[in-house]
RNA sequence: UGGGGCAUAGCCAAGCGGUAAGGCACGGGACUUUGACUCCCGCAUUCGCAGGUUCGAUCCCUGCUGCCCCAGCCA
């Protein structure tokens, strides 16, 4: 069966198919426009991805273009990391661009807007231009500035370009209209005089284009059909269609907007995760516990994850704020046929099997996943002294406790049977010995061994076991309290609403990372390359992380299991 | 008090004048040598509110309310 039509699974898709049906393109071109100012986080991967989906959906390409005009913020190493990021996820861009590779096509841009009488230089201070711009209420008045003749911009815009004026005492204005009810119409600036040092340009220039006159021009170089971006710049299209129809071009660009992501509990604004790492609130940018593909990637995410949960969270214009929990669904649901099962015990008790010859170790056969036979097995030992977890044994359990408890039995995974007989305390009446016999005809796998038990543990032996640092971690703001001002501003990109650095700080989880010293686990844990994943037995996933060392293994948990258990106890 | 947007379940989100998709979360059950996975079942008589048009309105109209964005020589 051919599917002859192509069906819009949002409202950008059905702009798209209106466009090709109406003949306003005849194919389609998106680009996905990063300033490299800093890491990709989830919320732009929800950007790109909607990019280069869309543009692959309708046959047509995506382009990558840095937008590094502004060289103050601007770095190498992240025009890089951005790279590195998008190509994770297993996307490829059609051509490679960077703004300031365009500077001399955007400055001659600039003198026609000059020659055609719709830009001039303006010397007022940045200061003058605030007051003169009026309010959201009031109407702005005309710089003094505003009809000066097309020789004298030409020549004081040429004189901008030369270093002959300092920092700040000119701009290049666009002449719209002072009287806008839309404030971004007010004569925006399009050229600000900056010496800086540009990343890729060094000291050539010492102007430098701004968004709103970059953006739109570039995109039209480019030949961009669909300009898709986030709904604070629905403001900004009419701005946007004023400069590419002003410069000419032919087939504008259409600027659609879409609503940005949110997560529960997660920092998204640059300006905030910048701090966190500037201030040493986290590791780096690389730090499990931020937003950031780095961060996921170290922290065992995969790619097909979160391409899932992009799909998942849909494509709206509606302010929203998406539940962790989705995340964390998508994550187990990419991992679970992949990973590998194996034991480790994150918070070890011991325990002796008193029934166990003294020096006997057998070796066990253990499958490595228990729907895919294809992943193999593995040999784990089995000994006298064991490993369980700690909270897997209660001395005065409640109810439905399916785990170990005096006289109570459970299953050791893939092993017998055992009953717990006594427990062995210290002075301080803490459990540290748990005695235990097997029911030796138990075996898992053999005959005679369909005995069932309602519980079945985890478990290492003392024979087999390798010390593992383990690194739990927890979203990094606390739960929301109420909807206050701060929470609110944490969630928008830049988003300058004055919240102090105090109420920030004040929200950050201080549980965020866990670190757990005294774990054990199997030597196929040990041993893994790191970025290896595993499922550890009814901990969670886990990923090896590149700290680790050959003495001292470290892992972070990528997520928990889903456990129903700690649900009926809350 | 200007302009631009947005309101459908706890969280996302379909819906495009013919009688409320789906996912997550949540609750119940089956299965289980992972309290996982998987599988069943349940979960909006109602779409921000109030009117109007219509045989019929989440959808069209009017008025209201609430939330978000805009006064950078940031992007």
């Amino acid at each position: 069966m051919e599917k002859t039509e192509r069906r819009a699974s949002n409202f950008i898709e059905e702009f798209v198919e209106e466009d090709l049906a109406s003949g306003r393109f005849d194919h389609v071109k998106t680009r996905f426009p990063p300033e490299p100012n800093g890491f990709l986080h989830i919320g732009h991967t929800k950007a790109f991805c909607i990019d280069f989906q869309i543009a692959e959906k309708y046959g047509g390409l995506c382009n990558l273009r840095f937008d590094d005009t502004n060289p103050t913020k601007e770095k190498t190493a992240f025009v890089e990391g951005i790279q590195k990021d998008i190509e994770w996820m297993g996307f490829h861009w059609d051509k490679l661009y960077f703004a300031s590779d365009f500077f001399d096509r955007l400055y001659d841009i600039a003198v026609g807007l000059i020659k055609k009488g719709v830009a001039y230089v303006d010397d007022q201070s940045a200061e003058e231009m605030r007051q003169t711009r009026g309010t959201l209420t009031s109407p702005g008045t005309n710089s003094p500035y505003r009809e000066r003749s097309v020789g004298e911009n030409l020549r004081l815009f040429e004189g901008m370009k030369h270093g002959e004026y300092e920092d700040g005492s000119r701009v290049l204005r666009a002449k719209i209209d002072m009287a806008s009810p839309n404030v971004l119409m007010r004569d925006p600036t399009i050229y600000r005089i900056l010496r800086a040092h540009h990343h890729r340009t060094g000291d050539k220039w010492c102007i430098y284009p701004m968004y709103d006159f970059q953006h739109p021009i570039q995109d039209a170089i480019e030949g961009v059909t669909h300009s898709l971006c986030s709904m604070e710049y629905e403001i900004h299209r009419p701005l946007y269609d004023w400069m590419v129809t002003q410069a000419g071009f032919e087939q504008p660009p259409r600027q659609i907007e879409f609503a940005r992501l949110n997560i529960t509990r997660t920092v998204m604004s640059k300006r905030y995760l910048r701090k966190l790492v500037e201030e040493g609130y986290v590791s780096g940018w690389d730090d499990p516990r931020m937003p950031t593909l780095a961060a996921m990637r170290r922290r065992g995410y995969t790619p097909e994850s979160i391409k899932s949960f992009v799909g998942k969270v849909g494509v709206a214009k509606a302010d929203s704020e998406v539940e962790g929990a989705l995340l964390e669904h998508c994550v187990r649901e990419g991992l679970a046929d992949i990973a590998p099962r194996a034991m480790a015990v994150l918070d070890p008790i011991k325990l002796v099997l008193t029934n166990w010859p003294e020096d006997q170790v057998d070796e066990l056969t253990m499958e490595n996943h228990p729907d895919h036979p294809e992943l193999g097995a593995r040999k784990v030992k089995f000994g006298r002294e064991l490993f369980i977890e700690r909270e897997d044994f209660m001395e005065n359990p409640p109810g439905k406790f399916f785990r170990l408890k005096p006289s109570g039995e459970v299953r050791l995974k893939g092993a017998y049977i055992i009953r717990c007989d006594e427990v062995v305390k210290d002075e301080a009446g803490e459990v540290v010995e748990i005695r235990c016999t097997v029911d030796m005809t138990s075996k898992s796998g053999e005959e005679g061994a369909n005995r069932k038990v309602k519980g079945t543990l985890h478990w290492v032996s003392a024979a087999d076991a390798r010390p593992i640092e383990v690194r739990l971690y927890e979203p990094i703001l606390n739960e929301e309290v109420e909807a206050d001002a701060a929470s609110e501003a944490l969630q928008n990109e830049e988003g300058e609403a004055e919240v102090s650095q105090k109420d920030f700080i004040s929200r950050l989880n201080p549980d965020s990372l866990k670190v757990l010293r005294g774990s054990v686990a199997e030597p196929i844990i040990a041993d893994a390359a790191v970025a290896a994943t595993f499922q550890f037995l009814r901990m969670g996933y886990f990923c090896k992380d590149p700290d680790s060392t050959s003495e001292l293994p470290v892992y972070n948990r990528t997520v928990a299991l889903k456990d129903t258990w700690a649900k009926m106890n809350k």
